[in-house]
DNA sequence: CTGTATCCTGCGCGATACTG
DNA sequence: CAGTATCGCGCAGGATACAG
């Protein structure tokens, strides 16, 4: 099977990439994407959890990258009551889901390479 | 298994990072890495291999890309020759060789996207 | 053939403060 | 509780020219 470049470009969302490589780099790349997903894969979560499970990260740059994600059609967003304050959930879409596997493997690898070059370190 | 966050952080190459999710989208993220190691991942190419695979990429990209994945160990860099014109292949190292099944699903999940999703053009 | 040197631009991302 | 507004830095990466 052919994995990559079928045809000479890939559309997706009405933006255009050389490959499909490219293309999953372009939504799940950058500094946090695939690190919210992985906090995503086991159910949904709150803004909230979110932000202590990744405790790196600001509120700015989560919420932007939420945005974008929701965008990209990776996850949903929900929001429950009308008044301050509210809740708001995210999961992940079918297509969400359907990366999670992807996101094993980026993780094993990551353990893998850790534990055979680099080391686990408790503070 | 723990997949992740084992340990307060993971430290590879000198630098600290989170969680090994973290630490892979380091190493392999950015526009072009991926793209180049999956070019690699059927044996070696020569520099304008690369360059003829990849058309958007500039030669200065490529050049530096290739550099870094080199540092991190990656791919190998072998010059064949002394005067101009010398050859330079490039190669996987087993670490790098490690990663393509992460590339695999990387591919795959970007195509059953587009095929769902999206659309492959010919022009 | 395989790069480097320079210059430059966009934007990802952080810091901090504020809001419904 | 779940964000936005504003400001700005740093750096990846593009354009173009040059080099061993």
């Amino acid at each position: 099977m052919k994995t990559e470049c079928i045809g000479d470009y890939v559309k997706f969302n009405g933006k255009a990439y050389p490959c499909t490589v490219s293309l999953t780099m372009n939504l799940i790349g950058g500094k946090w994407k695939a690190v919210i997903l992985y906090h995503l894969k086991d159910g949904e979560k709150r803004y909230n959890e979110l932000r202590k499970e990744i405790p790196s990260i600001t509120e700015m740059t989560l919420s932007l990258q939420l945005k974008q994600l929701e965008k990209d059609g990776l996850i949903t967003r929900k929001v429950f009551g009308k008044k301050p304050p509210v809740k708001v959930v995210y999961d992940l879409t079918r297509l969400g889901e359907s990366f999670v596997p992807v996101l094993e493997a980026i993780t094993q690898w990551g353990n893998k390479a850790v534990t055979d070059n680099g080391e686990f370190v408790h503070s």
